[in-house]
DNA sequence: AATAGATTTGAAATAGATTTCAAAAAATGC
DNA sequence: GCATTTTTTGAAATCTATTTCAAATCTATT
């Protein structure tokens, strides 16, 4: 079923068909109400494909993530499709699971594919160190190009989280609740969010003339395991830390279950503030504090950023949502008296 | 840049070009040789979108599920994407929310882009009582339309889990570890799934003569606040349950978190099996025995269900993996006296 | 060298919509 | 009622690849 068809039993041409169903362009009522019940009666759909093709625009915005079972993903992605959505575009996903050729094999699909744009969350492209011939393939695809997080050497858009700003709010909370020995739990120093967040846990330090003790940064992997791991790195030390900011939920849940499996209390021994915000947050005991998104604005910023340079306007090449504190249960008061 | 382009660089006609890139015709070596690195040099990535007009095939599966911030819809769409890139198809995702006008408009997009067939994965296509609006809806489309669930009037293949199996393991392993007041928390009653669940539940009270207490069957949500508040409900009766088998994850640990409120133990004096095995199992305190499905079968199962009508074959109608039981840590013998 | 047979190539049609441009129809003015 | 303006319409070109069919080229055979 064509516009033809619609066309030849309106008896009009494909033209009027046309303008009918793209609105822009006037049609005499009587032949539109026509059409239209033509249309309706026959359950017939424009082919999107042909539109797309004689428009010179999918409507299509590749969205590639690390793993969709990270619920930090999830979250976003979904904000990431009912932006586009609204916007009258579509998500086209796929999962890199930190494979760079599956990761490569998604942007050449996204390009072959002629998506309008391309977000990627994740992956290589938070490199800190990044990898130029990723960046030249990133290049090379020419078409406009957004993420939370920024690779040197490729043209691309940023809109991300500002990684300093977690650490201040998180660092604060607890120095208000009295705390100075804190750790952090601590992600891969290779990612570049990690790197700001690490250099300023240093920085603060300094402001507030806190001695480090380097043994409290821990480098850990972002799941659960890194947290627990990392948490018995923690707990093996002479004077362990009384408070901890794990980078992530699942990496906070680690570091909660190997402080419960020696007996310690949360947060009665040691507080606990976790980044994202996920529903992991509320399934725990104690419920976590921890850093919050607004994960609609966050999704919705990165799709506006990428239809706007599809429409060949000029966003800011990088701008960051301020996180906020989300605060539950997983934070006490404490009261030195050796320090 | 098109094929013209890339023909009119190697002096020879679109058609050469065309056949190098499809590969199901002879050229000339010398000639492929050239063209090939004409496109090499420029780029050149075939468009997609020409090739599924002229294919009449988008080699797009259309994929609604109900909310990916869900561990199971998570895991599930991920297998189905592996599985459909490895047959040389892409996955189209929609989040539907439980959404009726959402999932209506999802299904149309569908259509629209010429999916080539749809897989849905929870929703109202797995309503006990379906929507004949919403079944119509379905069959108007006229693409073939794959669900783990299953719709009356629909047409309609369902490659699923045999949800009768799920109640059978997990009621055995409890039966074997000595429980006899085994609730079920629980689910909706409206949704299929859920329902086979509950009828098997009675019949295998029925088959080793145990009497069904009411009560310990209670209907909540899939989720953690179900789960909390139907263990509560469980908690207040006067003689409570050896055993809870719980319709989710996520639902099962909402029931640990109500058992540990009350100071209960889990498995000390409450014994747990859970659905679905996704991570929330492992990041618990005990971590959860429960029923787990073979993800990638299951995923598989459906796209291949879906690739072979889309090649006119004809799969089964049904087709049901078989669960198994993923022991860990949430259950324990129990002698009763009292039975 | 001529012919038959096999291989390789190109012109043109096709997929299903949109859009431009000119023609036809309708509305307006005098 | 006729000329002029405005609105509505249709024919044809377009988007980018594939495929058919016939023509051209090459290989093998005698």
């Amino acid at each position: 079923m064509t516009i033809y068809d619609i066309a030849r039993e309106a008896k009009v041409s494909p033209s009027t068909v046309s303008r009918v169903i793209s609105g822009n362009a006037k049609v005499k009522p009587e032949k539109e109400e026509l059409i239209r019940s033509i249309m309706a009666r026959n359950n017939f759909r424009p082919n999107a494909i042909a539109q797309s093709l004689i428009g010179g625009q999918s409507k299509t915005i590749g969205l590639l993530v690390a793993d969709i079972r990270n619920p930090f993903y999830a979250a976003l992605s979904l904000e990431c499709e009912i932006a586009a959505k609204r916007a009258n575009y579509r998500v086209m996903l796929c999962n890199a699971f930190n494979d760079d050729s599956i990761e490569d094999d998604s942007l050449d699909m996204f390009a072959e594919h002629r998506a309008d744009a391309i977000i990627q969350i994740g992956c290589r492209v938070d490199d800190l160190v990044g990898d130029p011939a990723y960046a030249a393939h990133i290049n090379s695809l020419a078409i406009p190009f957004v993420s939370t997080g920024k690779l040197d050497g490729c043209n691309m858009y940023t809109y991300g989280i500002d990684n300093a700003a977690c650490i201040d709010i998180a660092f604060e909370h607890l120095r208000e609740l009295g705390h100075k020995r804190i750790a952090l739990s601590g992600g891969r120093l290779s990612v570049r969010s990690t790197y700001e967040k690490w250099t300023r846990y240093i920085y603060l330090h300094g402001k507030y003339g806190i001695p480090i003790n380097t043994n409290y940064v821990q480098e850990s992997h972002y799941d659960f395991n890194g947290g627990v791991e990392c948490m018995n790195r923690l707990l093996a030390l002479p004077e362990r830390p009384t408070a901890v900011i794990a980078i992530s939920d699942h990496c906070a849940v680690g570091v909660l279950s190997a402080a419960h499996k020696v007996g310690l209390s949360v947060p009665g021994d040691i507080s606990l503030i976790s980044h994202d915000n996920t529903f992991l947050t509320e399934i725990t005991a104690p419920r976590l504090t921890g850093i919050d998104y607004d994960y609609k604005k966050l999704g919705g910023g990165l799709v506006s950023t990428a239809i706007a340079l599809i429409n060949k306007k000029e966003p800011p090449r990088e701008a960051f949502i301020t996180p906020t504190l989300n605060v539950k249960d997983s934070c006490a008061k404490i009261y030195e008296t050796d320090v």
